[in-house]
DNA sequence: TCCACGTTTAGACTTATTCTAAATACAGAC
DNA sequence: GTCTGTATTTAGAATAAGTCTAAACGTGGA
């Protein structure tokens, strides 16, 4: 099904332009978790005018505080946007460098062993919080 | 006690240069996830000699080959270097932005529930690996 | 229609990192 | 001890990713 992009924008507090359009249905119709410049390369012919870099970021960094998508991290140094905003994480294939999605229900039931259609080398988890009553831990000097 | 510098890169194949050693030392007597240019800038006035930018990224790139150090990304496009070589995850401080290493066993025995001292926000899991029986997956278009 | 304001554009700028070419240091051969 | 070849380091240029700026544009409401 089209995804209804103009609405989804809209009730995020997006206001839906044709470059915010573009993009975002860009992000929303592939699984490829592109870098900025490949969804530049990707959306730059699909309008009747140029399209500026600075658009592309200005937009991106828009849908990330919106909501609509998500940075991904999976190489130092590469920043990638996924518009997938279910409860995921990330496999790497380290032979082609694709990131595929993996469900967070999947990862509970198997405990961290994703079974046959993965051979997991090895994992990260990175955590967000708060530290519970100031600097205890053994962070800087 | 003081880490045998010069030793810890010679089993490891890289050849411990004055300017090598500095930075790796630095690197083992801090936990506090440095980038690039905090290294430059905390170990720039020991040596003699003037340093260069690019003698820290060589050495960085050099110690990482050679797996004398990580490269750990928290912050999207960010690349930080941790002398933990030991299995751990890293914890997040939303607030200041410190990165705290929490060794494997410790997220195993609690299962991400962090308990008392970490306040979980929101955690991801990052997993290297292959896929078995090559592209079933959901990656690019 | 006109205005105000938000958006987009091109290009300059910044920051992080890599590359390059020349200078330097050093281990081994003599 | 000197020579020589190779690896390392250096300063600065080059590149890449992302942000900033100022001007132009577009659009909804008076």
């Amino acid at each position: 099904m089209k995804h209804n992009v103009e609405e989804l924008l809209s009730t995020h507090g997006v206001k839906p332009t044709p470059q915010r359009m573009v993009i975002a249905e860009y992000l929303l119709g592939t699984h490829s978790h592109p870098t900025a410049d490949e969804v530049f390369q990707a959306v730059k012919t699909k309008l009747p005018v140029s399209l500026s870099r600075a658009t592309v970021y200005n937009t991106l960094n828009a849908l990330v505080a919106a909501g609509v998508v998500q940075e991904v991290t999976t190489e130092a140094g590469r920043v990638r946007y996924d518009a997938n905003m279910s409860d995921h994480h990330h496999f790497v294939d380290i032979e082609t460098g694709d990131v595929i999605d993996i469900p967070a229900e999947t990862l509970n039931q198997i405990k961290l062993e994703l079974g046959d259609k993965y051979k997991v080398r090895s994992f990260h988890v990175t955590i967000f919080g708060e530290v519970v009553g100031g600097k205890a831990g053994n962070t800087s000097e």
